[in-house]
DNA sequence: AAAAAAGTAGACTGGATAGTCTAAGCGCCA
DNA sequence: TGGCGCTTAGACTATCCAGTCTACTTTTTT
């Protein structure tokens, strides 16, 4: 008889997505056995499939860094624009899943330093240089000031949300997703990198 | 004899330091081994001054929290003063102690949170209030644009940390602390929020 | 239908840890 | 001197956990 939902992976499959949402809700330190016991499987079969808890661990963060990944479409208008990456990325980040991401890798970081950065390098680092990218053509296009692209994204980025970041891993709640604050933060931004009017 | 160091809080306070490095370090789940070790003390001692690894841990918080708090001297000029505050801010935050702290509190606040807001409101809180008075004030003279004080401190500090603060819990080195970013993102920040040239 | 592959339950090892308890040690003061 | 309070080393309890092993059952393939 066919299973239902599985493929010929169908129980890898059913582990990493009980582990990601263990290691979201609890941390690295969720046991082994709750992640067995939530993937409804045996945890000699979990080792069937994973050498090591590390390597499971390894094997989540790297799959969730997909899914903090925000595409930053470039339509016509700049500030349209930057308004919907804004808010897509708000939305992302300040989720339960941006956060939990976020707080995961913080505390863990000292632990698996390789891992730490790979994350980095394929979260944050990433987004900023597409964003990066994208503000470079608006400043040849004259639309922007002439500044460093890594710089002046590093600014957006952090403006949209630092702050609400640190209240979403301490508070554990409240609305976060103001989505009327995407837009001041975009005018705050556009104001501080307009094209200089009187170029000397 | 007397010793040379101690009050009648001596050991109490050894214990406190070597706990304060510890949980540093380690983050919370340094064992109290460890602590006690760290404090040269024997580990009966230390539950002769704290009921628990809770509440030794709450102490060690409720403590670390000032040494991150930030002072605003206003002086004359807007953006002398904000360069300091930010050069300050910087220099606490992206230190080691800086970065343990958030790290730590990132990670325990799930299982601490009475503590995490407490934390939250002593710290960032406290200092963006603070902030925010002094650009409440600059406002009223003429010297920034009307806004919602809080939301503009918010943006400062974003600007100052953000992107930093993530490498800086990432990458576990790297030079964080390039003075010239401060004046930089300041800058930034005059631009953004400068009073509006024309008054309809 | 038989063999191979994958899954299961649960016992077990080895190690770590928070916190308690005891019996003794040490310095200080009367 | 003798007593008091803080300190000490370490044994001890109770819990938890990663990872292994074994013997058994189910599923899939041939």
């Amino acid at each position: 008889m066919v299973p239902v939902v599985d493929t010929s992976h169908g129980t890898r499959q059913r582990l990493l997505e009980a582990a990601c949402e263990a290691f979201r809700e609890e941390g690295y330190q969720v046991s082994i056995d709750r992640i067995a016991a939530r993937a409804q499987v045996a945890r000699q079969t979990l080792y069937n499939h994973f050498q090591s808890k590390d390597e499971l661990f390894g094997e989540v963060v790297r799959h969730s860094v997909l899914s903090v990944l925000v595409t930053l479409e470039s339509g016509e208008d700049l500030r349209t624009t930057l308004v919907a990456f804004g808010e897509a990325y708000r939305t992302r980040l300040l989720g339960p899943n941006g956060i939990s991401i976020f707080r995961t890798m913080a505390a863990e970081a000292p632990r698996f330093p390789e891992l730490a950065k790979q994350f980095f390098r394929q979260g944050p680092q990433t987004t900023r240089r597409r964003l990066a990218e994208y503000l470079a053509r608006a400043m040849e296009a004259g639309r922007l000031r002439q500044d460093d692209p890594d710089f002046v994204a590093e600014m957006l980025t952090a403006m949209l949300l630092d702050f609400d970041r640190l209240r979403g891993l301490i508070d554990l709640q409240t609305d976060l997703l103001d989505s009327s604050k995407t837009a001041r933060v975009v005018d705050c931004f556009l104001r501080a990198f307009a094209p200089e009017k009187d170029a000397p």
